[in-house]
RNA sequence: CGUGUGUUGGUGAAGCGGAUAACACAUCGCCCUUUCAAGGCGAGAUCCACGGGUUCAAAUCCCGUACACACGACCA
């Protein structure tokens, strides 16, 4: 039988990067599998909780990341509906629960919340366990059904066998068992009519044929509650991979409260989503050989449950821009040109070959972000002190680049034609003939034209980009500037 | 309070009873280089939370303690 996996969020407005993983490792478990699918299922059981527009948010990422789903609710399916407000509709979650009361795994409960509540404040009290124990239990069907009939608002809660354990077998975790009497009996079937994620979220996985559960490991306790619910029905019950969180810190969790990152934020900085989906895909789970850079097909060959950690994994955005860099230096100058030609253009008003300035910037550039504040030398002859050519490592002093400076000009004003090349090979005579390092001439000159010390490609690259008229009057203006000292 | 899970350098991690405890990021140093970056090379865990135990031998197995996280919602 072939692999299905789904990736279930609900529509809170916000894709966190630990959800991001939990849909990326869903889609590489299916897409191991030639034949398998990935299904998108949105949870939307929580009528108190929509957030407008939070469903294009999911569309959105997905697509961006190149996750596609096979199945879901904008492009249909066999098993649809795959939002489960619609679900509701068909009246299937009630139909299932009545079922489920019939073969003993469920029951009718008429408490209110203050009883519950009141429960609870005694157990606690008395320092006991604080588990709810349902009266309701003990109600006949009739005398239940009667009530119902009668009108009084009911919920329909799980039923637990009172002893025995419970244990199933995660594929990260392995062999988990509980004692039936910590389990308690949640409700299935809310006042309103609404399943609760907990069944829904049962019945779905069955009606979808969902083979291999992948969630986050926040339901690893819950697990036994749904299997009692799956034995109860007689379903054959899924492979679990439960997966372990994407913490901010030792103690935090990533999330919105804590105004962290979500892929659109990252997207934002400047951070490819390739790359994104690289980094985030280690984030507890390594691959058998040392490879760090994987496209997400190779993500999908390498990838393997059994290396998945059983440890939180602390987010961190210095490594993701690392493996960011490296995608985009990796990348064809034609592509990154492409990419990045807006960011270019965002700096540099001027009339300069934006491909070049391309090529030199990808050399240096982590994130998108990061250009446009390296090139803001363009189109200003930023103004700077001769401070700047004092540098111990190249021993250059303000004299020597003056003296430098001079031969540049002379052999530039002369200078046909004007290319890279040309450029390189008469530039590099001149130390020798000076009697001075590569450093103490090229150094120099490269702050005379660009008054800074730092800049994305050398004195040659930047004046073949400025070109001949722009590259002497920079370079006279300098010389003048230092002999003005 | 109960239950579950976890704890290898600053971070991600490999390791699955016998190794000098991989690798990557970050840090530091050196080399190269027209600066920076990139690239190359090298350094850092007196030892794998702590305490016991099993064993000829433990980061690796067992028990306990501490700490962290999760669940114990008519939230997902």
């Amino acid at each position: 039988m072939s692999i299905r996996t789904r990736f279930a969020p609900s529509p809170t407005g916000y894709m966190h990067i630990g959800n991001l993983r939990t849909a990326l490792w869903a889609y590489l478990i299916a897409k191991k599998d030639p034949e398998g699918v990935f299904i998108l299922r949105i949870e939307d059981t929580d009528q108190g909780r929509l957030v407008e527009g939070a469903t294009d948010i999911i569309y959105n990422t997905m697509k961006e990341c190149g996750l596609k789903h096979d199945e879901g609710p904008d492009v249909g399916g066999p098993v649809g509906p795959y939002v489960q407000s619609e679900r509701v509709k068909s009246g299937l979650y009630m139909d299932y629960a009545k079922k489920l009361i019939k073969c003993g795994g469920a029951h009718y409960c008429f408490c209110n919340e203050e009883t519950i509540a009141a429960q609870r404040a005694e157990h606690e009290a008395s320092g006991q366990d604080i588990k709810f124990i349902d009266p309701c239990k003990n109600l006949s069907l009739e005398e239940a059904e009667a009530r119902i009939a009668a009108g009084e608002p009911f919920v329909i809660r799980q039923t637990i066998p009172a002893e025995g354990t419970t244990s199933f077998d995660d594929e990260v975790f392995g062999h988990i068992e509980v004692d039936n009497s910590i389990l308690d009996e949640q409700v299935l079937i809310k006042s309103d009519g609404f399943p609760t994620y907990n069944f829904a979220n049962v019945i779905d996985d069955h009606l979808m044929g969902i083979t291999d559960v992948v969630r986050g490991m926040e339901y690893l306790s819950s697990t036994p509650k749904y299997n009692l619910i799956y034995d109860a029905f007689g379903w054959e019950k899924p492979r679990y991979i439960h997966c372990p969180p994407v913490m901010k810190d030792e103690h935090n969790k990533l999330s919105k409260r804590n105004g962290d990152a979500s892929f659109q934020d990252l997207m934002a900085k400047g951070y490819l989503p390739e790359a994104v989906l690289n980094y985030i895909a280690m984030l507890g789970w390594s691959p058998e050989n040392n490879q760090e850079i994987f496209t997400l097909d190779e993500l999908v060959q390498a990838f393997n449950v059994k290396h998945i950690g059983q440890n939180g994994a602390i987010f961190d955005p210095v490594k993701l821009t690392s493996v960011n860099g490296l995608w985009l230096r990796g990348m064809d100058l034609d592509h990154y040109y492409e990419l990045t030609k807006e960011y270019i253009r965002s700096a540099v008003k001027g009339d300069f070959d934006l491909k070049k300035i391309a090529a030199v910037v990808q050399q240096r550039a982590n994130t998108l972000q990061e250009i446009a504040p390296m090139l803001d030398f363009f189109d200003v002859f930023p103004e700077y002190s001769n401070d700047l050519y004092i540098n111990k490592k190249m021993k250059t002093t303000p004299e020597v680049a003056l003296e430098s400076l001079k031969a540049c000009l002379t052999l530039l004003e002369g200078l046909e034609p004007w290319n890279a090349e040309v450029l390189h090979e008469k530039l590099m005579e001149l130390p020798a003939q000076l009697g001075k390092k590569n450093g103490q001439v090229l150094f120099p000159l490269r702050v005379a034209i660009t008054g800074k010390q730092s800049t994305p490609g050398g004195a040659i690259e930047l004046a073949d980009i400025f070109g001949k008229e722009e590259t002497l009057r920079r370079l006279r203006s300098s010389i003048a500037q230092l002999e003005n000292a």
